[in-house]
DNA sequence: CATAAGGTTAGACACAGTCCAACCCCTATC
DNA sequence: GATAGGGGTTGGACTGTGTCTAACCTTATG
């Protein structure tokens, strides 16, 4: 199993979550997780801030870092990487891709079960492949580019 | 004619290169675009900066980024996004990937002739491709990760 | 209770990249 | 060959993301 369906996350059964990962479900982890998980979006780091600290107990900038790597980790979400800016976090660790929109920030996902890639090269002996990521950047026809 | 074949590349054929481009070619920016492209590396605007630095005349990091903008901008270069911390700029405008080793940081080119990708959803309307990225992401068989 | 280990914190720090106002250099013009 | 003007360059200040550190808090355990 690498990801049991819940449809709809508590804080209880992200606590669980945690758990099950191997991480130790404390207060801000549980909220960081719930902000990440309970929306279906790519966040960066400060976007996350903002959303732990409008609600409940505040959480320092020290404590996202630390446990958006926790959880990077442990595998529990990934990391995309597509501006040069700043790091998206990525709830969704099933196989897929992604589409930027250049104009707007927007990132949305592109199911992998479809696609098929063929002719990659065979990796230098001794190398294994950690990931694949695929990032289509797209504008809105009209725009200057 | 997207790449003329030049095999040496000189101060000469550079400056060359980018009036072809609609660039002025100054000192600084021949010697910003020979680092590139007489290597035919992947580098940072840091690395860039060092090596232009160890000969000639001084150039400023103000100027190594308003040039790297400004070829990025008449597409004598790429943009490379793999490594959160650091842009790698791309000598190769020709259709290719990316094999990124996590554990040097090294970055080496993928032939896009051989490949083929199947299966992406259509893009939304009103809106166009920009690039395509392929990344794989690849580490020694035997490291920790 | 005492202790220790793990977690959190504020604030200092590191570093990539941008901005700005002053300056330089080159060319055109007289 | 003086002058002016525009494009290019510069140092240095600045911004924003992410890391580090040392102190502090919390919780489980004996």
């Amino acid at each position: 199993m690498t990801n049991m369906e819940i449809t709809q996350y508590t804080r209880d059964n992200l606590a669980e979550k945690l758990r099950t990962h191997g991480i130790n479900p404390t207060h801000q982890r549980i909220e960081i997780g719930f902000a990440l998980f309970s929306r279906h979006e790519h966040l960066s780091a400060d976007q996350i801030m903002a959303i732990v600290n409008t609600r409940h107990s505040e959480t320092s900038k020290a404590t996202v870092y630390n446990t958006l790597n926790l959880f990077l980790e442990k595998k529990l979400i990934r990391e995309v990487i597509v501006d040069p800016s700043k790091v998206f976090y990525d709830p969704n660790t099933e196989p897929h891709y992604h589409m930027y929109d250049l104009e707007s920030g927007r990132l949305t996902d592109i199911d992998a079960a479809d696609v098929r890639v063929t002719g990659l090269p065979t990796l230098p002996s001794g190398m294994v492949t950690e990931s694949m990521d695929i990032v289509i950047r797209v504008r809105p026809s009209d725009a200057a580019h």
